[in-house]
RNA sequence: GGACAGGUGGCCGAGUGGUUAAUGGCAGCAGACUGUAAAUCUGCCCGCGAGAGCGUACGCUGGUUCGAAUCCAGCCCUGUCCA
């Protein structure tokens, strides 16, 4: 089944010339897309030929995507770069059956005027990184709930059910993993790869998509897909996976202290969205910035061979790039900014978090509480207890210690990378 | 429906009457070292309280006991096997 990696996880870049002559898989390939794809050639040879229509499919169980799903955005926007047409498809449908994939645990059901509300503000990373309209290569957004809602479950089962074997699905790592660690998967759950399979048949069918990409994880999910668009129609159509995406260190990317590092504003401040590239592991950052930045090839051998402390130019370069692509320009600008004045200069920054001191003056751990650093009053206290906790640069460790109001701005930092700014009432 | 095994802190996983806010690992936070990196070492890691302490917590509800995550009963949930 799955057919697995030689275990590299890392820019994969080969050094032979491509294999592809059309510029969508060259393009793919020379920025470290491709991780499996099910007919090379033949899908190279199509992509040459005409405007492919390709579609990504994303959760709508969050009001934003994250970091993890920046990847397969990029993607789309290539794809785009490439003279070709991206499909999103919003699983406003299978959101209501949730994917079982590298998942213990069934997901919790999710109310349609949530789902509703978290596929509109979803729209709104999209609407920054692809252009969207009427024209053969313009973006469109379609939400599965629209075709998979009509379906009648008798209907299901004779037009894509007899197509599915239980043997086969049975033998899907993502139910395969539930079966061997005794852990429950619903019926629910099972049927959710028929419904993927039945979303790239229904768009082949209906839109003429002929490619369906995905994280490897989904490898299971597009391959079913593609079987079903052939079995039903007779139609060939493509999959196309990417790596997964593991910093460098090992750790599944996108999540961090504060939990995930979220593309909408709303969900995280873009000065902490900055923080996350300018952060990243020195080993992340060639990759990284082939990824998730539209920077030109040649630059990007010259940002990633620097060493050394050096190599931080690069962060910044990144963490610039892919705020601007997210966030904006100006959001970009503000949060490096801010970044400077406070790292390098030791003041603060218009985009760090502010709170403000009462007339009396406030205490060091309601201050670290007030501002986020601290989840509770004791958490703010071992902060302080291990010397974590600063005022204007300098560690304070008299857990009682008040801070009283000045007329300047007051650095409250906690650690080394944590910062805030206290002001009068 | 039956037999058996289970449900412990963000996750994994010990603990089978008191010294258990609960061993250990992972994740996380902080300190040292650095480059806002990695690796390493050290400390912390339920809430409230300055503190003694208090409050909650080991699926749910009740019970036994001076005392329960630990024993008993009922219920809910999960897995394995059987029907």
């Amino acid at each position: 089944m799955t057919p697995h990696d030689c275990g590299d996880m890392g820019g994969a870049m080969s050094s032979q010339p491509s294999q592809y002559r059309s510029s969508l898989l060259r393009l793919l390939e020379e920025r470290g897309y491709i991780h499996q794809l099910t007919d090379g050639s033949a899908l190279d040879e199509l992509a040459s030929r005409q405007v492919v229509p390709a579609y990504i499919g994303f959760d709508a169980t969050a009001p934003s995507l994250h970091v993890g799903s920046l990847v397969q955005i990029m993607m789309l926007r290539r794809l785009q770069q490439a003279g070709h047409k991206p499909v999103v498809v919003m699983g406003g449908g299978t959101t209501r059956i949730g994917d079982p994939t590298g998942r213990d645990e069934s997901r919790k059901m999710l109310s349609d005027e949530t789902i509703a509300a978290n596929i509109a503000s979803i729209r709104t990373i999209f609407a920054r990184l692809l252009t969207f309209g009427d024209g053969p290569t313009d973006a469109v957004m379609v939400d599965n709930q629209e075709w998979l809602g009509q379906l009648g479950y008798i209907e299901m089962l004779q037009k894509v059910g007899t197509h599915f074997t239980v043997n086969r699905m049975l033998s899907f790592d993502s139910v395969k993993l539930r079966l061997e660690r005794e852990q429950p998967m619903t019926f629910l759950e099972f049927n959710y790869m028929i419904l993927q399979g039945y979303d790239f048949r229904h768009l082949s069918h209906e839109l003429g998509v002929r490619l369906q990409m995905g994280g490897s994880d989904q490898w299971g999910n597009i391959v079913n897909g593609v079987e079903l668009a052939r079995r039903m129609d007779g139609q060939e159509v493509f999959g196309l996976t990417t790596p997964l995406l593991a910093t460098a260190d090992g750790a599944k990317m996108g999540k961090t202290a504060a939990g995930a590092v979220w593309l909408n504003e709303a969900q995280l401040p873009a000065y902490d969205f900055w923080q996350y590239w300018r952060n990243c592991d020195d080993r992340d950052v060639g990759r990284f910035l082939r990824l998730f930045t539209d920077l030109d090839l040649s630059e990007i051998a010259r940002l990633e061979a620097l060493e050394g402390s050096e190599i931080n130019q690069a962060k910044i370069v990144l963490a610039n790039e892919v705020t601007a692509l997210c966030r904006g320009e100006d959001a970009a600008r503000a949060a490096e900014e801010t970044a400077q004045a406070t790292f390098a200069q030791g003041g603060v920054g218009s985009d760090l978090p502010e709170l403000a001191i009462p007339p009396g003056g406030m205490t060091l751990v309601d201050a670290l509480v007030g501002i986020g650093f601290a989840g509770s009053r004791g958490e703010a206290k071992r902060l302080i207890a291990g010397g974590g906790a600063r005022i204007d640069g300098e560690a304070i460790s008299n857990e009682a210690h008040v801070i009283g109001v000045r007329a300047e701005a007051i650095r409250l930092s906690a650690g080394k990378k944590k910062h805030g700014v206290l002001r009068p009432a």
